[in-house]
RNA sequence: GGGGGCAUAGCUCAGCUGGUUAGAGCGCCUGCCUUACAAGCAGGAUGUCCGCGGUUCGAAUCCGUGUGCCCCCACCA
């Protein structure tokens, strides 16, 4: 006998376990070419961010992924790693120190920033990467990577230095999208376009050569008026005409600015005429540039006035300026009027200030280029996604690429590689820092204050960490990796710039699968976030239920894509669902002998419960391998779930019942032998989504003669079921012998007897091999329906008295019910069901009656639907027969 | 303004390439403390598969359309 503990207590097993897997170092995955590789990357979170179970569940997904590989033999590498997460940190360290201290980074100094930059760093990212550990993340931890590390800084390095050579990354003074609060630029798609209500301000402008005359002009921004340098018109709007290539006297100002034609204005909108103010507006922009307009920059870099407007705005906030102005034009009746109106508003989506379109020097990356070859792979099908839908978010980015501004006016980061010269124009660049400029040969060098955005590291995630841009071994072998698992969010800010670069660098695509996971959300369909508030800690669920609840409970309601709507109390069923296989083990393990050794099975001498339930871990392990091979990581789990819960514990184990407890030696050990088999596959299947109760299991289950086993669960052979002993045979068998054991159940407990009431019982039969089946398992029948006597008959008999009655596939069950049976609720139920089955029927006879449905049908349909037909009339006669007996 | 997605049992959702008597978990009802598990066992109820058209021998599944939600993208001041 083998003894657990009457309780399974995750905290007593997750410890011992995770380290012994590190101990052992399973999950470390060196070059080895006598084996294939299996690489996923995972998503580096932000040192910053503390994990909720939306990213539990997709980074568990891999998890299985990665643990399901490695236990087919595949040398499967899940690289771990953080991100510097450039905006996100700075701004959190920057709020502590000011929180605690007091002082601004400028007040600290660049270097002294730094240091508690990286103090910050070594806590927080620590801190995720304990989660991670407690989740059970079988990640290569000896090659964990940060986007800051030496090696991976170096790989930013050189393919800044790349890109610049080849003249695809350049500096222009371009609007840019200017965070005032953190004072640097961002890039479109750190955006987040708000709709908000404003108001369109309507304002005479005044003519310069006649100041009675206006054109009016609307706006939503009336504090740029100040650097206004024109006003536009449409070129064929007639209200204007007259009035192109003449001078306003721009109020407030006194600048004589034209009145300008561009395509560009639309008539119907507003008045039909715009003001232009090109160093504040992107459409402004491109008109300045077209009719060579100046471009002036009112504003200071927190987006006060600037100390070119008149006096009375200067250092004004924009906002507060914006009212100054409107009365301004008030006191000198130019104002005319405002309307409400709803526009769409560029946030922040660090800092979530406005966005103020700023004129400034920064450094690019020419897109369109690189772009081509991304598109080509996801239409070639090299490159694949998972729910499909989601290429033609991929694509559509890629076709519409702008360039991608790459400066940050930070200081955490990777400072960008380049030095000006105080002697001459040029600028100088290198893996190695430069000591004189590379065109006069000038020492008045000095490097660039920017950082790189953050995504200019991570975008190299699929080859920096393997050592790029040496030619590494682990380069070689693990690029490109398999598939990539993360959420739909960054497709643009990561999945397609990986792509780029990974086709830029390798000529091959990173990864060929991309997987999107469901968003996880909580119970009233809002996204988890950290404002909000509303996420759930997995820590705090996994101190209360235990990792592999966590996990289970996770992955089982993840379906691709989509969403899902999680709470804590989901979590429940996980747990159940745990203390279920450890109560069975417990049980099973009560019968084995540790010191007699296992059986090897002997097909001949199996029984039919014993050759269904190898059948059906046979046909379970099939379906589950072909589910994690298609990323159905959900329908995989409630397979193993069926398999446990309604196959081994409800039927297996009940059945066997009676011969663990009988006395007959042979019988038991054969059946030890089966079970115990059974439950191995069982742990080996499961092992990947629930790593930790099945390893404590295994350790304990006897060896079986028909399992190799590793030196821990978690490296031994996944089962396959091309190598497990099959009986298709058994499976129909054994439906026909549960459908008579739950129709006796069924009629019992409808008609009220209590479960301890032995009854009598007869089943009458035409079938041949029926009758064989239910004589053959008489005693089991028997005990599963709580009956004293089973008798087997030939032929459709009926019953001679009163008697309740199932109606099966090919047999009728009757329980003698002299005394005990109400007859008006007995006629009910059969009525019932004589009604549900004559519409069965009649379908079925409709379909055949069909003449274009058996001329046009598959064969094995029509036939599968005769069979059907025959069997749904032979019980639509038999239940009839038995109503009119109840009746007459 | 474009693009995408979703609408299936009271709730959360499965249902892959069209052919099932439409499923699971939770909840609900009935009966059981049957010595693995009451975090359990057995049984049960509940669905015009959002509306309307169409394709097809056949549609929850494919197409169109309407409605209602959700997400992404977008420079109409």
């Amino acid at each position: 006998m083998i003894e657990l503990d009457p309780v399974y207590d995750p905290k007593k097993y997750e410890s011992k376990w995770w380290n012994a897997w590190m101990k052992g170092g399973y999950f470390h995955a060196p070059v080895d070419k006598s084996k294939k590789p299996f690489t996923i990357l995972m998503p580096p979170p932000n040192v910053t961010s503390q994990l909720h179970m939306g990213h539990g569940t997709l980074y568990t997904v891999q998890d299985i992924l990665v643990r399901w590989r490695r236990m087919q033999g595949f040398n499967a590498l899940w690289l771990p790693g953080t991100d510097h997460a450039g905006i996100a940190t700075q701004m959190m360290v920057e709020k502590a120190i000011l929180a605690e201290e007091g002082k601004t980074r400028q007040q600290l100094g660049r270097a002294e920033f730094d240091k508690r930059l990286w103090a910050w760093k070594e806590k927080y990212g620590g801190m995720i990467t304990d989660q991670f550990r407690r989740m059970g993340f079988s990640c290569d931890w000896d090659r964990e990577a940060f986007t800051m590390d030496p090696g991976l800084s170096k790989a930013v390095r050189a393919i800044f230095v790349d890109l610049f050579r080849a003249g695809l990354i350049y500096r222009g003074e371009r609007l840019v999208n200017w965070d005032p609060a953190l004072k640097t630029a961002i890039s479109d798609d750190e955006l987040e376009m708000k709709e908000i209500t404003g108001a369109l301000y309507h304002i005479k402008y005044p003519l310069a050569d006649d100041p009675e005359t206006t054109i009016t002009v609307a706006t939503t921004r009336p504090e740029t008026m100040l650097g206004d340098t024109a006003v536009a018109v449409h070129p064929e709007d007639e209200r204007y005409l007259h009035l192109i290539g003449k001078k306003i006297k721009l109020p407030l100002v006194g600048r004589e600015i034209p009145i300008i034609a561009d395509d560009y204005v639309k008539s119907e909108f507003g008045t039909g005429a715009v003001k232009i103010t090109p160093a504040h507006d992107p459409n402004d922009f491109e008109i300045g540039k077209r009719h060579k307009l100046p471009f002036i920059n009112v504003m200071n870099p927190d987006a006060t006035m600037a100390d070119n407007v008149p006096e009375r705005f200067r250092g004004m906030d924009r906002f507060v300026a914006r009212k100054e102005v409107i009365k301004a034009l008030k006191e000198l009746d130019l104002y005319e009027k405002d309307e409400p109106t709803r526009h769409a508003v560029p946030h922040s989506e660090r800092s979530k200030a406005v966005v103020e379109p700023r004129l400034s020097l920064q450094w690019f990356v020419k897109m369109q280029e690189l772009a081509g070859p991304a598109i080509e792979v996801a239409q070639t099908g090299k490159l694949k996604f998972y729910p499909d839908a989601w290429k033609k978010t991929y694509l559509h980015w890629l076709e519409n690429i702008q360039d991608w501004c790459i400066s940050r006016q930070l200081w955490w980061g990777h400072r960008i590689p380049i030095w000006y010269c105080a002697d001459c124009e040029g600028v100088t660049t290198g893996l190695e820092d430069p000591s004189t400029c590379e065109h006069c040969g000038s020492t008045k060098i000095k490097q660039d204050d920017d950082v790189l955005d953050t995504w200019f590291s991570s975008w190299l995630w699929p080859i920096s960490p393997f050592g790029w841009p040496e030619e590494t071994e682990d380069l070689k072998y693990f690029y490109p990796t398999d598939v990539l698992v993360t959420a739909s969010e960054i497709i643009f800010l990561w999945v397609a710039r990986m792509v780029v670069v990974g086709l830029k660098t390798r000529g091959e695509v990173p990864f060929k699968d991309v997987y999107i996971g469901a968003t996880v959300c909580d119970k009233q369909g809002r996204k988890f976030s950290k404002t909000l508030g509303n996420g759930i800690d997995p820590l705090e669920v996994i101190e209360k239920h235990g990792t592999d609840a966590v996990r289970f409970t996770g992955t089982a309601q993840a379906p691709l894509g989509g969403r899902i709507r999680m709470e804590v109390t989901d979590f429940e069923s996980g747990a159940r669902f745990v203390n279920k296989i450890w109560n069975a083990s417990r049980f099973l393990l009560k019968y084995v002998d540790p010191k007699k050794p296992l059986r090897k099975l002997d097909a001949e001498k199996l029984t039919l419960p014993e050759k269904w339930l190898l059948e059906d871990l046979a046909s379970k392990t099939e379906q589950i391998n072909r589910c994690l091979e298609q990323y159905r990581v959900n329908e995989a789990v409630e397979l193993m779930y069926h398999l446990i819960w309604g196959s081994f514990c409800d039927w297996g184990l009940e059945v066997a019942k009676e011969t663990l407890n009988g006395t007959d030696e042979a019988a038991r050990e054969q059946t030890t032998s089966v079970l115990v088999y059974v439950l191995e596959g069982i742990m080996r299947l499961a092992s990947p989504v629930m790593p930790f109760v099945t390893e404590e299991i295994w350790n304990h289950l006897p060896v079986h003669p028909q399992w190799a086993r590793g030196p821990s669960l978690v490296v031994t052979k996944y089962p396959d079921a091309a190598q497990l002993m099959r009986f298709p045979e058994a499976a129909a068998d054994w439906a026909s012998f549960q459908d008579l054991v739950t129709g006796i159940r069924s009629i019992r407990s409808q008609a009220g007897i209590p479960p301890k009431d032995a009854l009598d019982a007869f089943v009458h039969t035409s079938t041949g091999s029926l009758k064989t089946l239910f004589e053959t398992e008489g005693g089991l029948v028997r005990r599963l329906a709580g009956l004293k006597s089973l008798v087997v008959r030939t032929g459709d008999g009926g019953s001679k008295g009163p008697a309740l009655v199932y109606v099966g596939k090919g047999f009728e069950a009757y329980v003698p019910a002299e005394g005990i049976m109400d007859v008006a609720k007995e006629v009910k139920r059969l009525s019932a069901d004589v009604s549900r089955v004559e519409k069965i029927v009649a379908g079925l006879q409709a379909k055949l009656g069909n003449e274009s449905f058996v001329a046009r049908a598959p064969e094995d349909v029509i036939v599968t639907t005769r069979a059907q037909l025959d069997n749904m009339a032979t019980q639509l006669s038999s239940l009839k027969k038995n109503l009119a007996s109840l009746q007459g």
